[in-house]
DNA sequence: CGTGTCCTTTAAAGGTCATC
DNA sequence: GATGACCTTTAAAGGACACG
């Protein structure tokens, strides 16, 4: 009837383009979407094309900068970590199991769980049993400090907090240990302890930089140290108290300063380049399990049994990367995560000072048994 | 075939039972969901039963704290703006228009657009106008400082800043003016002008509010200064440099806490009790406009100018509690916007002192001729 | 009315394929 | 092999209804 009015759409917020849906949580072309798409599920990195990462990015018949294409897809917000169902072309049907009434299949059709579903529901679980009981401690610590997030009640972490709650990770994480690597319940209860803890440190390590990115983003102020307490790394020495660590107080901080310096410089800039999914972090859970120092006097037998999980891994991100993500060429990916694993076993390897000595001191706040038995 | 292990399984976030699928961005059950979308479209609050808002909420057949289950579903995170679809039953058919080919239908099937649908998407054009130019000028600074956000890129406000974004502010909104109420053209500029010179400060104090809200959720530290800057409650002297500010600076900065403070008290407590939806603040965005001083010299022929949108305005906003929002009485949900309303007016009233001296000092500063012509 | 179960609808994700 | 148009599938939102 009336002549149509200039009325403003939306506009694909990468290329300007106009747009009628959002995809990965923002407003882009689907032509954009499906780029960003690819290039996170290939690994690959390109040279931007003029060198200076500044090309403009606008739909001009071809030629869009590759790197500067993916960088402001980042930029604006998208998020994918991996495809959310599974690829049920490429799926074995070896059993027709009667699973389909009311009970919710383990988010594949087979019929047993993969080491890789294990990993990632034991992890889950225990980040669940994790929060409970940080809340509780939160809800009885009196100068508890909110840090601001816009949709998760994350807290300030105190050297008190700090503590309690690292008790609480080592004790839930033995549990996942337990329930995530079943073959290892041959050893026995000596050799397990002993692998325990070898891994606790590097678990916490990587967790603590999935969690960060998890939950901050691209944000490079906070550190989580825990599922609800984070670390302002702007101001890292109102973490200690005046009265906290007793004698040792200068020496704490000064080893926790070179850690996290030292760590940050060496395993920050692989993870940001590795943009690792969820499955590949749980991937990475049991790699860094299965890297032993040679150095220590671990028996032949339970080398063998860390060996037999590290295959099964790799079998199972083998059938991630080819059947769930549709990768016909993996190697930058799995390449990727084998740097990562090592560049933390190497960071590991710079720090056993700090983690002897960090034991010594949790040693001493200890109250629960199970850590008391563990670290005696 | 093998006995099932203990898988653990997702549970409500709410109410701890077993839970298939997410709702409204968090895992919980379906009776939480139904429930979480009903008390905030009722917009109605209940006492706890208890009444120190404690309750454990679990499900323990019958008889949960609607309060404390509603303050939980708040805690967890979850959002809901009102109904993302229109509902097809209540709307009418006055026309079969063969707008179902390509071109996108402007969200109801309506021949002609209504009034909020059109101060809803000029609204939104105007912010994406103002992100580009806020981009521009927050490149050219040069101790520009991120927040930490998540999930945007968002800079802390400083007195340079927030002159520049202010002007490209008010440049834009002026555009907003007279797209969203094309009827005020019939007026004389002069008298547009007068009527947009009380609009703006008005503007500014519920966008304000209303973008912290989008941004930060329930974060209290930061309030946006724009689309892309805010200041950090937390330490407001950084805002206004040693040299900022010319021979006004230690009044200005008086003016601005008290303004600040007085605001806070008046209208944060009134907007987190109405929890308005984005359909009911672009309502507020022309119902403020309406709200004129009795005792300004306003012509009677304006003041039925504006009679005229506030009645369109009350039409179409009981079209959409009725129709998209499903709602048989929705007097609770108007008397809390009318609420709001009315306190904006009234701190816009109590600081009419403050937005005087505050165009003295952008005056100063102003380059774009459309302002100074403004602001003569 | 307020609640919770169940069914329908749809926005956004997955997947295919011709073109370069 | 990378790209983007064009289908197919599905998770989560909307809506109806029986119960108290
Ligand atoms: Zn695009
Ligand atoms: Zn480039
Ligand atoms: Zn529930
Ligand atoms: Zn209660």
């Amino acid at each position: 009837m009336t002549e149509t009015p200039p009325k403003p759409r939306r506009k694909c917020l990468i290329c300007s383009v106009p747009v009628v849906a959002a995809h990965f949580g923002m407003d882009c072309c689907r032509a954009c979407a499906s780029f960003f798409k690819r290039r996170k599920l290939s690994g690959k990195k390109f040279a931007c094309r003029a060198g200076d990462r500044k090309c403009l990015v606008v739909k001009d018949d071809k030629f869009m900068c590759r790197r500067c294409r993916f960088d402001r897809c980042i930029e604006v917000g998208m998020i994918y970590d991996g495809p959310l169902r599974v690829n049920k072309k490429g799926a074995d049907l070896m059993e027709n199991s009667p699973s389909s009434s009311d009970t919710a299949s383990p988010s594949t059709s087979r019929g047993h769980e993969s080491i890789l579903e294990r990993i990632g529901r034991e992890y889950n679980s225990s980040v669940d049993r994790r929060r409970v009981q940080e809340e509780r401690i939160l809800g009885e610590c009196e100068d508890r400090k909110l840090v601001p997030h816009p949709t998760q009640k994350i807290y300030l972490a105190n050297y008190r907090t700090s503590v309690q709650t690292y008790n609480v990770c080592v004790a839930e994480t033995l549990i996942f240990f337990r329930e995530a690597f079943p073959s290892l319940l041959e050893l026995s209860k000596q050799e397990r302890d002993l692998l325990f803890k070898g891994y606790i440190a590097k678990f916490s390590m990587i967790e603590s930089h999935y969690r960060t990115r998890k939950v901050w983003g691209e944000v490079k102020r906070y550190c989580m140290g825990s599922v609800l307490i984070c670390v302002d790394l702007e101001c890292t020495e109102r973490w200690l108290g005046e009265e906290d660590g007793g004698e040792n107080r200068l020496e704490l901080l000064e080893s926790i300063r070179s850690y996290s310096n030292d760590q940050f410089a060496l395993v920050l800039p692989m993870l940001n380049k590795a943009q690792i999914t969820s499955k590949e972090f749980y991937a990475l859970l049991a790699l860094v399990l299965c890297e032993i120092d040679s150095s220590s006097h671990i028996p032949d037998y339970v080398l063998a049994a860390v060996d037999e999980i590290r295959a099964e891994v790799f079998e199972d991100l083998q059938r991630y990367y080819k059947e769930e993500m549709g990768l016909s060429d993996f190697s930058t990916r799995l390449g990727n995560l084998m740097t990562l694993n090592h560049t933390i076993q190497e960071c590991n390897s710079l720090f056993q000072e700090f983690f002897r000595m960090n034991t010594t001191i949790f040693d001493l706040n200890q109250s629960e048994d199970l850590i008391k038995e563990l670290f005696s």
